[in-house]
DNA sequence: GAGCATATTGTTATGTTATATCATATTCTT
DNA sequence: AAGAATATGATATAACATAACAATATGCTC
């Protein structure tokens, strides 16, 4: 999907490759548990490879329904503590506004995402502009404000979905 | 509590006068709905009074709870439809990350929030910062991603619980 | 590789948040 | 006062998430 530029993200590419995508996730995180020393489990890797199969959160009890077809006894904390794992090690994002779940594109550094997801076609793309962070960071520390977790979710139409 | 510049938080005013500020709020709502023709029903206002009689979001069962103990019949349907009537006329908000519900200070111009929640206290103080909106609203056009409702909620320390 | 500690997963139960649906009552309009 | 629209009462259930304990797998030390 080429380089994506600071406010990149993945639905502005029109010739967009998923599954290299995702393979290139899959690679990624593995290389991260291995220097990290923890365990990137079948569980756990099939969660993310889940998630990672397309650009839509998907909420944990979609993935317990598929899981459920494939683990016999596949149950609510098979799925949250393997999305724990995930988000503790960066490699998936929360979106806090749909109550779902989508993989991170770079899960080296710990960040808070920001979110473009469109209302049409429920795609969340991640931005990561230094410029929307300075602004919080000056706002809060002007109130004095010490600054942890941001939850940044912008709901819109994406370029896709204002065509038609 | 006096005017509060662009970034200004309730709970930065070390003078704050709470009564004030729920008696100032219940005023602005009667008013704006008076306005608009849509009606602040009892029950309506109690649920907004119960919202603004601190600063600290509150769920939709804590709510219930207290409810309950004034109207008998009280259920989950009761709070949430007052809360969406509260919520569509832009009287309080929703925090995502925490499921719960804050009074909105300017309920006039219809706007989506910016929040400082203290992880300490659980106040929750409601930033306008357009920088912010600005930042925003820059980097998606330059996604090309048609902007909708925003979700901002920063997580982390206020001034006093920095103190201690 | 036997024994022990730790981490992971299985299993059952339950807690928390939110909505669907239909009945009843209130308010507004004419 | 009749009828339409709005609001609330009441019951049920859906959707999201965690607690607690048992069983299994993995890594470590000797």
């Amino acid at each position: 999907m080429g380089q994506m530029d600071e406010a990149g993200v993945a639905f502005l590419d029109a010739g967009h490759d998923h599954d290299h995508c995702l393979e290139g996730a899959l690679g990624r995180a593995a290389a991260l548990c291995e220097e990290r020393g923890v365990r990137l489990t079948p569980l756990r890797k099939r969660v993310l490879e889940l998630i990672w199969s397309g650009h839509k959160p998907l909420g944990a009890y979609e993935i317990l329904d598929i899981l459920r077809t494939e683990r016999r006894g596949s149950a609510p904390p098979t799925v949250y503590r393997a999305l724990d794992f995930l988000l503790r090690n960066g490699l998936v994002h929360r979106i806090e506004s749909l109550n779902s779940f989508v993989g991170c594109p770079n899960p080296d550094s710990h960040h808070g995402g920001q979110f473009l997801i469109c209302r049409s076609c429920g795609v969340a793309g991640e931005l990561n502009d230094s410029r929307i962070d300075d602004a919080i960071l000056k706002s809060a520390a002007k109130a004095g404000f010490a600054v942890g977790r941001r939850t940044i979710e912008i709901e819109g139409l994406c370029p896709h979905c204002q065509d038609g």
